[in-house]
DNA sequence: CGGACTTTTGAAGTAATTCAAGGGGAGTGG
DNA sequence: CCACTCCCCTTGAATTACTTCAAAAGTCCG
C-alpha cells in the first residue's frame, strides 16, 4: 500500500473526514505503520493508552474481560474507523483488548502526537466528539436491550446490528461478513454459547437465517427484524 | 446566582475547564438560563437535539423508554456535569429523557453556538472529547457487569457508583445525598424492585446499609466492596 | 486420518421474575 | 389534629426463561 493510497483512505476515516488535503499529509508523516497477522494482539486491557490507530485493512474485535475469565464484546472495528480512543484525551490505559482477526493494517498516533493534531484542526476534534457520541448511544441501546429485553430478542437485534455493520450482499442473502462463532454472538447478545445455538437452530427450521462454522446469513432480514422489534417479549 | 458566580462555576466544570476567564465570559454571554422545578422534563427521547447544557445546581436523571414502556436510568446529571450531548457534534435527536429531581438551575447553548466555541477552543473541544469518553467507558463496565453478574454483585456495584457520584458523609455512613426509590436502582441494575427490595432488607439485616422510602445509606463500605468484587458469583 | 475446536441437543437445576396481597409513611384536606 | 389517600416498600408463593451440566456429532486443518 503506498503513501497516496493511504492518503485517499486517511480522508474517508470516521476521525480525519473533512481535513484537507494538505493537514492530511502532514498527519500521515507522522503515523506509525503497523501489521497485525490474525488473532494478534493490538494492545491488551491495562495497557498504557499510548496510541492511538485507525483501522486500514482487516478487522479487530475488541473485548473486556472480568477477574474471573468472563468476556464480553464491546465491538468489531473495521476499515476506517478508530481503536484506542483512550489515547485520545489522555486516559491512562485502555480499557479493552483489541485482537485482529484477519491481518491488519493500521496507522498509528502516540497520544501527544494526536492531541497536538485535534488541538491545531478543530475538524478533527470534532470528528472524535462525534465518533464517541455515536459508541456512547450505541452502548445506551445495547443497555437497555440487555436490561429488558429476552433473549431471543437480544440475538435478534446483535444479528442485525452486525448486518447492517458488516453484511454482505450474497445470492441467498445478507452474510455477517467475518468469522463469528456462537460463543462471539453470546458475548455480544449477553448469553450462552448453548442458548445462541438453540435460538438459530429454530431459526434456520423457519428459514430466517442460514448458519454453519461460524457463519451467519440473514435470509429474511424483515421477519428478523420482526422478532426483534415485536411488543410483547 | 450573579453574573460572577456563573463565571466562576463555568471554570470549574467538566467541559468548560481549564479555559481562560476571558473566553468564559464571552461563553457565558452566549449562554441562555434555565432553570426546572422537580419533576420537569429539560428534554424528552426523541426531542432534536437543539441545545447542550450544563447545570449549575439541581440535579437530573437521564432515561431511556422503550415502545412498551419500559425504562432504564441511563445516569444522574449533578452541578458540573453535561447534558445533551448530542447537540455537541449535531446529532439529530436526543436519545434520551433528561428530568430535573429537584429545582434545578442550567445554562444552555444551541447546538450551532456551541459547535462555534468549540471550533475556536480547542481546550474545550478536547474537554468534550474527554467527557464523552469517559461516559463511553461507564457504558462499557456496567455492560459487562450486567452481562456477567447475578443480580445482588450488580446491586451492590451500582449503589457503591453511586455513593461515589453522590455520596454524602453522615454520622452513620455514606448516605445517597437525592431520592432513590427500589425502582430506581432496579432501572440502574437491570432488574425488578421487588428484587432490589429484598436485597437491600438483607443487606439491612447484617447491617450494611440503612434505607428507608426512597433513602440508602451505607455503613459498611468494605462489605459491600467485598460482594461486589467477590470472584464466585 | 488424527486431533482440536465448534456446534448441537437433551435433561436437570435455579436465580430471578411474575403474581398477589398487605403494610407503612408522608402529605393533604377536612 | 386526625383521617384519608397515594405512593412506596415488603414479603410469600408460583412460575419460567435461561443457565448449567453432560455427552455426542460435525467440521476444519495439518
Amino acid at each position: 500500500m503506498d503513501r497516496q493510497v493511504n492518503l485517499d483512505i486517511l480522508g474517508t476515516t470516521e476521525i480525519f473526514r473533512g481535513a484537507p488535503a494538505s493537514v492530511l499529509a502532514d498527519i500521515r508523516a507522522l503515523a506509525m505503520r503497523k501489521t497485525l497477522g490474525a488473532g494478534e494482539p493490538l494492545f491488551r486491557q491495562g495497557d498504557p493508552a499510548s496510541m492511538f490507530y485507525i483501522v486500514l485493512s482487516g478487522r479487530l474485535r475488541v473485548t473486556q474481560t472480568t477477574s474471573d475469565g468472563q468476556q464480553i464484546i464491546i465491538r468489531y472495528l473495521g476499515p476506517g474507523e478508530s481503536a484506542g480512543y483512550t489515547a485520545l484525551y489522555g486516559g491512562d490505559c485502555h480499557p479493552g483488548t483489541a485482537t485482529a482477526l484477519d491481518v491488519t493494517e493500521l496507522l498509528g498516533w502516540s497520544s501527544a502526537i494526536i492531541a497536538d493534531i485535534m488541538s491545531k484542526h478543530p475538524t478533527i476534534a470534532m470528528n472524535a466528539v462525534a465518533v464517541l457520541g455515536t459508541r456512547y448511544h450505541d452502548m445506551q441501546v445495547r443497555l437497555r436491550e440487555l436490561s429488558t429485553e429476552k433473549v431471543e430478542r437480544r440475538i435478534a437485534h446483535t444479528i442485525l446490528r452486525l448486518a447492517q455493520q458488516a453484511g454482505r450482499r450474497t445470492a441467498r442473502g445478507i452474510e455477517i461478513a467475518f468469522p463469528l462463532s456462537r460463543q462471539d454472538l453470546a458475548e455480544m447478545a449477553g448469553t450462552t454459547l448453548h442458548t445462541v445455538s438453540r435460538t438459530l437452530s429454530a431459526w434456520e427450521e423457519q428459514g430466517l437465517v442460514g448458519s454453519g462454522r461460524r457463519r451467519v446469513i440473514v435470509y429474511k432480514m424483515d421477519a428478523l427484524t420482526a422478532i426483534a422489534e415485536e411488543d410483547r417479549d
